[in-house]
DNA sequence: AGCACGCCGACT
DNA sequence: GTCGGCGTGCTC
């Protein structure tokens, strides 16, 4: 009988580049060690967690193995699947599969693994009724019942419930004996996208997976997963990860949107992390907007995702007209068409709705009251005496404040010609309602922005005056939808401005009825505008990425920053192999003593690149080197 | 990161 | 003779 006991190769719980590999250990006989699980290592000279990776009967290590210290729990947490996705995700993103770990499994709650199994409900196949009107659609619902694995960049139209797609599409997949993973930008999507979850699939037929919900509940949905007690994980970005057996279908929402990026290192897109664990899974998988972003156009430029919109005729009686309106003169505008804050065509539209009985929605890009002044007289930007940080101001008849420190600038001078008058830059929203209560005296009007989101429209006539992204929906539909201050948005220095702009139009346009009006306040020349009023976000993010391949940006070509004391990123960029034509950008300073470089390369050698710093990282952490922090996909160039 | 090993200057 | 500087390298 053989006596030697198991090896297992353990994942230190160390975010250390240089530590960032596997660590075989004997198995203590009657530990029950499983792939997966967590246990305590002796590692040096200290004790540390890890997971469990695999298990197998005999190691490469020539030195002398220590046993597992203990077992923490044999409560499997991270199956295989998820394992090689971490390991996918870091090399990805020249990070460590440690701190991939740490975002994809929750904190562990003892009291919840105590809890009993349930079963498995099965999940009958969905009507595809709905997904016929976009071309493919159906065809791909079926094939997702087939257990094929379509991929697919879709294109919402206006008024879509795209929850109940997604939920079809799960339920789909789930009805084959498949499992499905669907992720969203924030909460609010989140809450919808449950609703309509309980309503295709019934009770208990899936999980959401979020850190809103609490660590308690958080974990209970993990292992529900986990154990494949549940076929569905609908969640927010870390739910990307979710240890889904048996995965037919991964679906995103909104990739544009920007807290679908991690704030932990490496910093890892949902997208991203969901179009590797397609791939590697070889599941489904559905991109799915009202806008497009470049990356996902990149996919169906590829080859590796079918375009699925909507014929041109469905689109038009899906989406309300929309009319542009140049923004000639936003703060001296003639009042007589009812208010300074809004152009005629903007107001009359607003009138008519409310007159119907139907609430309108207006867009306008800053939250407060005036969230930034100029000089009255040459227009210098008001700046705090204090720490120059802007002045803004809170309220009507209210002294300039600094958004910076707080300080009161009673005696306010313009530091260029010394005028003592400020007039505003941007109106914020809490001003507009104040303004738009005025035009529309006998109307209720309502704000939503930020922490203070109103979760529906009021019914019937109501004026709602929401920031990009908490626009609450209507339950019939606004009747109006205004898009004011556009040129705040198109005029930020982003690469991706306009793509940012057309998304948060789109995704407010989209609340409208179909037999309503939207204005966009801007330029109807804009290609932006455009594709606003044709609602063909593929046109646009074609264009968009045609011109960025042409200036070599993303996503046709791959960044990655370096972060260092001054001279070390340039060092680090110029010990870099040459075959591998990494061109440096900058070095700009950070600070007195940090600079940033940028690296690019072609996309075909991302992959290397990511490798390349990896390595360089870890050799560098080894020899006791200034710390360089490399970023792949930095946001200043995403 | 910690912590060992290791090879050269000024101290009990 | 040895205490200790921190360069180099390893951690199953």
């Amino acid at each position: 009988m053989d006596e030697s006991p198991a090896i297992a190769a353990v994942c230190i719980d160390q975010p250390l580049p240089q530590l960032d590999r596997l660590f075989d250990y004997l198995v203590p006989e009657g530990m029950d060690v499983r792939p997966g699980c967590r246990v305590r290592v002796r590692f040096g000279r200290r004790k540390v967690a890890g997971f469990v990776i695999a298990v197998k009967p005999s190691t490469d290590f020539a030195g002398k193995l220590l046993w597992i210290s203990d077992l923490v729990s044999p409560q499997p947490v991270v199956t295989e699947e998820i394992a090689v996705l971490a390991r996918a995700v870091a090399d990805r993103y020249a990070g460590t599969m440690s701190d991939v770990l740490r975002l994809a499994v929750p904190e562990r709650r003892v009291r919840v693994e105590a809890e009993a199994p349930a079963e498995v409900l099965p999940v009958a196949a969905p009507s595809s009724d709905h997904w016929k009107r976009y071309i493919a659609g159906e065809a791909f619902l079926r094939a997702l019942h087939d257990t094929k694995s379509p991929r697919a960049v879709w294109t919402a139209v206006p008024g879509e419930d795209w929850p109940a797609r997604f939920a079809e599409a799960a339920a789909a997949t789930a009805a084959a004996g498949r499992g499905a993973v669907l992720v969203v930008p924030d909460q609010t999507d989140l809450d919808r996208l449950d609703a309509a979850l309980e309503a295709v699939l019934g009770p208990d037929r899936h999980v959401v997976l979020s850190a809103q919900a609490g660590p308690t509940k958080r974990y209970r949905a993990f292992l529900k997963a986990a154990r494949g007690d549940v076929r569905i994980v609908a969640g927010t970005r870390a739910a990307a990860f979710a240890p889904v057996p048996n995965l037919g279908l991964v679906a995103i929402w909104d990739d544009g949107d920007g807290s679908h990026v991690d704030r932990h290192a490496p910093y890892p897109h949902a997208r991203e992390v969901l179009l590797t664990r397609a791939g590697l899974a070889k599941a489904a998988c559905l991109v799915g907007a009202h806008a497009r972003t470049p990356q996902a156009q990149l996919l169906v430029e590829t080859r590796w995702a079918v375009s699925m919109t909507a014929p041109r005729g469905e689109i038009r009686s899906a989406t309300p007209r929309i009319v542009p309106v140049g923004d000639e003169s936003d703060l001296e505008r003639d009042p007589s068409g009812g208010t300074a804050r809004l152009p005629t065509v903007a107001w009359e539209a607003a009138r008519a709705a409310l007159a119907k009985d139907r609430p309108v929605l207006v867009q306008v890009p800053r939250r407060g009251y005036v969230p930034a002044v100029s000089c009255q007289r040459c227009r210098t930007r008001a700046a705090c005496p204090n720490c120059s940080g802007p002045l803004r101001l809170l309220g009507p008849r209210r002294d300039p404040v600094c958004g910076w420190c707080g300080t009161v600038a009673r005696d306010f001078r313009c530091a260029e010609c010394g005028s003592n008058r400020v007039r505003a830059v941007v109106i914020g929203a809490e001003r507009t309602v104040e303004e738009l209560a005025q035009a529309f005296p006998d109307t209720p009007v309502v704000e939503s922005t930020g922490v203070n989101r109103l979760e529906s429209a009021p019914a019937g006539a109501a004026v709602v005056v929401a920031t990009p992204g908490v626009e609450p929906a209507a339950a019939e539909g606004y009747g109006a939808v205004l898009l004011l201050d556009t040129w705040a948005l198109l005029t930020r220095a982003e690469l991706t401005a306009s793509e940012e702009a057309l998304r948060r139009w789109m995704n407010a346009v989209a609340l409208a009825r179909p037999d309503g009006t939207a204005v966009v306040v801007a330029d109807g020349g804009l290609a932006v505008v455009q594709a606003l009023m044709r609602w063909d976000p593929a046109w646009f993010a074609a264009r968009e990425l045609e011109e960025r391949t042409e200036l070599g940006f993303p996503p046709v070509m791959k960044f990655a920053a370096l972060t260092g004391p001054n001279g070390e990123p340039e060092k680090l960029a110029t010990d870099l192999p040459h075959d591998l034509g990494a061109e440096p950008i900058g070095p700009i300073p950070v600070d007195e003593h940090t600079e940033r470089l940028l690296l690019r390369v072609r996309r075909r050698d991302g992959a290397a690149l990511a490798a390349t710093l990896a390595k360089a990282t870890a050799e560098r952490a080894n020899a006791k080197a200034d710390p360089v922090r490399v970023q792949i996909d930095p946001r200043e160039i995403a």
